[in-house]
DNA sequence: TTATATGCAAAGCTTTTGCCTGAGT
DNA sequence: ACTCAGGCAAAAGCTTTGCATATAA
């Protein structure tokens, strides 16, 4: 039977609360300054745990380590080619269900069961095309 | 200057000619058949540059490591969350315009430089499926 | 001839695991 | 009391890097 921790608590509400991104390194230094003693090994354990029974989402990053969202809305991850930075664009709720029914369907087509989709986008953030139409 | 090498063509060969989406280390085994003396080191490097130059795609899997794609038509990739087998799905080419030009538009939206999109969508495979309801 | 690519092995980074102790029920 | 979770350190897994040699231009 699963037991409460608070160490568990305090890694989802960190997570529900920031509106980024962090990776579990990061999630990890700033737990550190609330409980000085936790492990890395204990964040780890917990995101997993968590993404398991659904409460967040784990972000494949093209480059660099995991990162973990407490963010159940349905929304993009637009992640940039150089800062590597992942930002969140929301969907209007009309274009979400459209996608999703879409996507919903193509799976169905191939006889799997469908559970989650999530959209990726990769590209040149404000900062970084500003960065890049000057260097070249 | 870009040197040519037959390494690299076989690599790239390699990804255009198979329909699945190989690890890199699945690629080095397979491609040792033909140049037995490749090195892993070679097939990292060149499945970088190779990615770089847009002429493949990498592909983040939830579990275990990145998966490589010689398929540059838009496509969706479906992920097992039980086997993590990767199968393509073919979007109409309707749909796929449509899906395309929202999520280019959303980017726009937040003042980034749209480059490329990638759908993933994970639930179970039609294999996997039937085991699942075997086993609960 | 000159610069880039390779192959090997070592290093690096991220994540997982084993084991003993501590905390939740 | 009993069992699950945590903390630490070690191991594992995947990818990158340094360096001497081979190969393309």
């Amino acid at each position: 039977m699963k037991k409460y921790s608070r160490q568990r608590e305090l890694i989802l509400n960190s997570l529900r609360n920031r509106m980024d991104h962090p990776t579990a390194e990061i999630l990890y230094l700033d737990l550190k300054n609330q409980m000085p003693e936790i492990g890395i090994a204990t964040v780890y354990r917990n995101l997993a745990e968590l993404c398991e029974s659904g409460n967040i989402i784990k972000i494949k990053s093209k480059s660099g380590p995991d990162r973990y969202d407490g963010n159940l809305e349905p929304h993009i991850h637009f992640e940039c080619n150089k800062c590597h930075e992942i930002y969140d664009i929301e969907m209007q709720s009309t274009a979400t269900k459209r996608i999703e029914n879409e996507v919903r369907r193509f799976t169905e087509d191939i006889g799997a069961e469908y559970s989650n989709s999530s959209i990726y986008i990769d590209g040149y953030c404000k900062k970084c095309k500003v960065l890049i139409n000057i260097a070249y």
